[in-house]
DNA sequence: CCGCATCCGGGGCGATACTG
DNA sequence: CAGTATCGCCCCGGATGCGG
């Protein structure tokens, strides 16, 4: 991105973070962790091979990113934030807070969808009745898309993938999810929106508000 | 801004405010208040003239920003932040936190500077040590630009403009200042820095972390 | 298959000129 | 004072190619 040439902290951010695709890159790397090239592409759906690798190039340049090449075997490329680029969560969170209220009308025509992007409502809505307790998973699954949603002394946390041991599975449409996680419909009330919910339902209720 | 197409709240908000110049348009609306058009010109050096009309309109569209024409003698147009527009205070100072390191080295060559702007690293930086005590303002001055620093009931601001009756009066470059506000400059230390501090000092004092 | 590089069309952006 | 008009450029989007 052009620089703003302003001598400002904001401006000095958004010369690094504020080009397009480049926060939505660091989302992807906070929730997944280490993530290959791939598995970044599937998590930010519409980018444009080149504009993918030209962002990594130029957040690796910044220090928010860091590459190692995994060893001969897997032969693969592996993307990390450093720790100046896990420092971005507060900016993501505010960001995620705000853009709360284009979620309750549910998605757009023509809207993408990843079970791990509930991290933020997850974290935003949910709190752990009883975080002293023994760790949560709950998994959570839509239009094929795995994740899991985990509790663990307190911290409340979505990543993408299938849950080992999980006590509760949840199937259903995101907005539907996104109805129960902010606890506006009950879990056991949401067979009519398409949402089923199987195995110990006490363990999701122990995340729910109210 | 073309839309991510996500339903995802980090992306909804940046359909809204991801577009260049928007945050730093909000910025001077936070920072100035109900605002004119060439006022907001002058805090945003560098900007196309039909990309603030573009930005403010889209602003006003998506209720960020509400637009109001004074009376026939004044006949002008005053800009304004709605409430969910100063919502997104947070949003900016999380991008001002994780941008003071960059602020630490002073200005690149060419960088802007008004002298408002420092109203984050203020709020980052300083702490009344009598918050129950008396308002204070402190005028700043740095190229021809001025600025007040106050302190009322604890809370920590910087608007644009003159002081009416100020404590203290702190003129020089706008990293001399910030070396003072940090706490790694002490104001009387600070001549040979092409700083000026004049007035009661002690009330600048008061502010300073340490 | 993974991690890009290259090419090309369209639109957002930057700079300046101009106007009610 | 508060914009509109215009034009060139570069960023971005979409497709394809290609070496390891």
């Amino acid at each position: 991105m052009r620089s703003y040439d302003e001598y400002c902290s904001v401006a000095k951010t958004l010369d690094v973070v504020g080009d397009r695709w480049t926060l939505l890159i660091v989302r992807e790397l906070l929730l997944r962790g280490a993530s290959r090239y791939t598995d970044l592409r599937n998590g930010l759906p519409g980018i444009a091979t080149n504009l993918l690798a030209d962002r990594l190039r130029e957040l690796e340049h910044a220090g928010v990113v860091s590459r190692r090449e995994a060893a001969p075997p897997v032969a693969t490329t592996v993307f990390t934030l450093t720790e100046r680029g896990r420092a971005l969560e507060p900016v993501l969170d505010e960001l995620a807070r705000w853009g709360v209220p284009y979620m309750v009308d549910g998605p757009a025509p023509g809207d993408a969808f990843r079970a791990h992007w509930l991290a933020w409502p997850a974290r935003l809505f949910l709190r752990d009745r009883d975080p002293g307790g023994p760790p949560v998973e709950i998994a959570l699954a839509v239009d094929g898309d795995d994740a899991v949603l985990e509790s663990d002394q307190g911290e409340i946390w979505v990543r993408p993938g299938r849950a080992e041991h999980p006590a509760a599975e949840m199937t259903g449409p995101p907005y539907a999810i996104l109805g129960v996680l902010s606890g506006r419909v009950d879990p056991e009330r949401a067979g009519d929106r398409g949402l089923t919910v199987s195995g110990d339902v006490s363990a999701l209720r122990r995340l729910l508000p109210d």
